[in-house]
RNA sequence: GGCCCCGUCGUCUAGCGGCCUAGGACGCCGCCCUCUCAAGGCGGUAGCGCGGGUUCAAAUCCCGUCGGGGCUACCA
């Protein structure tokens, strides 16, 4: 936690979050580690809303966004077209592409458009983040925000941040905050959502209730969406008797119920769901990942849309908020991809109640999976993002290793910087199949972005960790400033992540009081045969004029290496740990100058003396 | 059960009909370097699930099969 909130994020501009993975629903719905199921905490309806977006602004906001209606005649044409692969698996038919957005007036098309010059044009890339704030983020989720931003940045697009927040029992505050400081921490900016605003919010769809409640009338009167009675016993029993599989889900009964038998139901006390009513025929979409998706009329039972209070559910939120801010690539976990026909058809019923310009162009990015094959579970700590800060992280290592969780950049290399991602990323050489989460290889990752850290940088991130491991507190004194500049290079290519650094460094900074000397190092390197080699380091660097690297060097191997004629890892062993009180450390000449001649001496006699058994 | 997705070294991947006696990376095993740990250098281990078919030619295309996964809530 602490750590990494200031830290620099240097790698630049690149990012922003994204979400959904498979981390989306479930996942994210899961409680932290621990607990067995979970079922969340409670969140206080008294903190939601208010965060951004006013809510005067959405009954205009209805009005503006769900005017237009008419489809751009050259929509299909218009795409911009990932100057990517040109064959395979993107659109092949223009049919889902609508979403050459600036059918909204006044909104969508104009909105991605960046004062800074770049790219404008009406079929501008426009994509979105919208984690639930359940839990803490997951690295799967992360990947998909990576990804997602990622292609907006190539594409010169927007990045939009939502919050999914419409089930109160579920959602948290505290979430929300991790969501904002996770993305932060890794530098994905966004170019609307909370804090940041934009021209489609709320970006919190706890603060869009009146749209939704405007959508499901509109469908409703449409004919769309219809109200259903059957409770979920009535629906098994009916497959039972018919002899069907009682799993099959809604049998769609209540299509075409009569106003009459509606009032008797009602009559009962009886509160109807809102279904949509699908179409009755194959629903194929070209995913940019896995080409054509076919689903088989009659395989996808009408769903419900919202509760019998009204409230709206997120089949019914998410992709009416993708429609009113125009989104027009939607990159998310495989694990929706079975609920993409519902959401096609309910794209294409908002098209016909003037919503929107259809459905987005999908792209399902394959599961990030844990150990077996499974879905990295929300319970399991490797799933945690801010284990990864905590241990110190990088967030440019982080995210490359999180990159390489599908895609890949060129056949030969595996270390690259975000910009170098942005400029080479196209979602459509993402691979299909499921990935499994490494840790090896992300410290492999790590350490190499680590390595390439200019010495001040690496320096600089080194304090937050420095204090959390109760090195330093607060800001470092200008002798701690110095002394820090001084050791950085000598720990930073042996470090795979920031707190081995602040662990190697401890020596340097805790005064005698505190320095201590680990346990097993001293079992292993401060016995008693540990005190002649120990005694005569001492006299031989006693009579030292010159306190430097070099002199200590050539002291300790004259008294040690020649004069007691011990091999050179017996013979630096007692010294390092009796100095640095581990058995892995600095370079240990370069580590005695910096600990200076009166403190170097005083660990070597305490060394001593513990391996004379006095201690 | 139903629907859908996926199937190249242990892991992540490159490969889009001949350049593949399948390339890279992590891991692992050796060796070199060496004051520890790393880093670095060199070498090695290991893979196209199976069966048909198409083709002069298949890891690459088709079919089947087996296997793995996801979804199947008035949760997101």
């Amino acid at each position: 936690m602490l750590v990494g909130a200031g830290q620099p994020a240097h790698v630049g501009d690149l990012d922003e979050p994204a979400v959904e993975l498979g981390g989306d629903p479930v996942e994210a719905a899961l409680g932290e580690r621990g607990e067995p199921l979970t079922e969340p905490e409670v969140v206080e309806q008294g903190q939601r809303g208010g965060v951004d977006g006013v809510a005067a602004e959405v009954a205009q906001e209805v009005g503006v966004l769900l005017q237009d209606g008419d489809l751009d005649p050259g929509a299909g044409e218009q795409q911009p077209q990932d100057h990517s692969r040109g064959a395979a698996a993107d659109d092949g038919d223009g049919r889902f592409f609508p979403h050459a957005l600036n059918c909204i007036p006044g909104s969508a098309s104009a909105r991605g458009v960046r004062d800074d010059g770049l790219v404008s044009s009406p079929s501008q890339v426009r994509v979105r983040f919208c984690p639930s704030p359940t839990g803490t983020p997951h690295v799967g989720l992360i990947r998909t925000a990576l990804f997602n931003w990622a292609h907006a940045r190539h594409h010169g697009g927007a990045f939009v941040f939502r919050i999914e927040d419409t089930d109160a029992a579920r959602d948290s505050v505290e979430s929300y905050n991790a969501l904002l400081d996770a993305l932060r921490w890794l530098g994905l900016d966004w170019d609307e959502g909370p804090e940041v605003g934009g021209e489609h919010g709320p970006y919190r769809q706890s603060e869009r209730h009146d749209l939704y409640r405007d959508a499901l009338g509109r469908l409703t009167q449409a004919g769309e969406v219809y109200e259903s009675y059957s409770s979920a016993e009535e629906i098994e029993a009916r497959h039972r008797a018919a002899g069907r599989d009682p799993k099959l889900g809604y049998d769609n009964a209540d299509r075409d119920l009569t106003e009459e038998q509606k009032a008797a139901f009602r009559a009962e006390g009886r509160k109807p769901v809102y279904r949509l009513r699908m179409p009755d025929r194959d629903i194929t979409f070209s995913d940019l990942i896995r080409g054509d998706v076919t689903f088989k009329a009659g395989t996808v039972p009408d769903f419900v849309l919202a509760r019998g209070d009204g409230s709206p559910l997120y089949p019914l939120t998410n992709p009416l908020d993708d429609a009113l801010m125009g989104i027009t690539h939607v990159l998310r976990g495989e694990d929706l991809l079975s609920s993409t026909p519902r959401q096609i058809a309910l794209f294409e019923a908002f098209q016909r109640v003037g919503i929107g310009n259809g459905a987005p162009t999908y792209a399902h990015l394959p599961l990030v999976t844990g150990e077996g094959a499974r879905k990295l579970s929300k319970r399991d700590p490797e799933s945690n993002l801010f284990h990864y800060r905590d241990r110190g992280f990088l967030p440019e290592g982080l995210l490359n290793y999180l990159a390489l969780l599908g895609w890949s950049i060129a056949e030969d290399r595996d270390v690259f910087s975000l910009d170098q991602m942005v400029a080479a990323f196209d979602v459509s050489r993402v691979s299909s199949n499921a990935a499994r989460f490494d840790l090896k290889k992300a410290e492999a990752i790590n350490s190499a972005h680590m390595r390439l850290l200019a010495v001040d940088d690496f320096a600089a991130r080194v304090v937050p960790y420095l204090e959390a491991e109760g090195v330093i507190s607060g800001t470092p004194t200008a002798a701690q400033a110095e002394l820090l500049a001084a050791a950085a290079p000598l720990v930073q290519e042996r470090s795979v992540v920031l707190s081995d650094a602040a662990r190697m460094l401890r020596f340097l900074f805790v005064d005698e009081d505190g320095f201590t000397v680990d346990d097993d190092a001293a079992a292993k390197n401060l016995g008693a045969d540990a005190a002649p080699v120990l005694d005569a380091a001492l006299t031989g660097l006693n009579a030292l004029d010159d306190w430097s690297a070099t002199a200590i060097e050539e002291s300790l191997k004259t008294s040690l290496v020649d004069g007691l004629g011990l091999k050179p890892r017996k013979a630096f062993g007692p010294v390092r740990v009796a100095v640095s009180g581990r058995t892995v450390s600095p370079p240990l000449y370069e580590s005695m100058e910096l600990l200076g001649r009166e403190r170097s001496m005083r660990r070597l006699g305490a060394g001593l003396e513990r391996a004379r058994g006095v201690v």
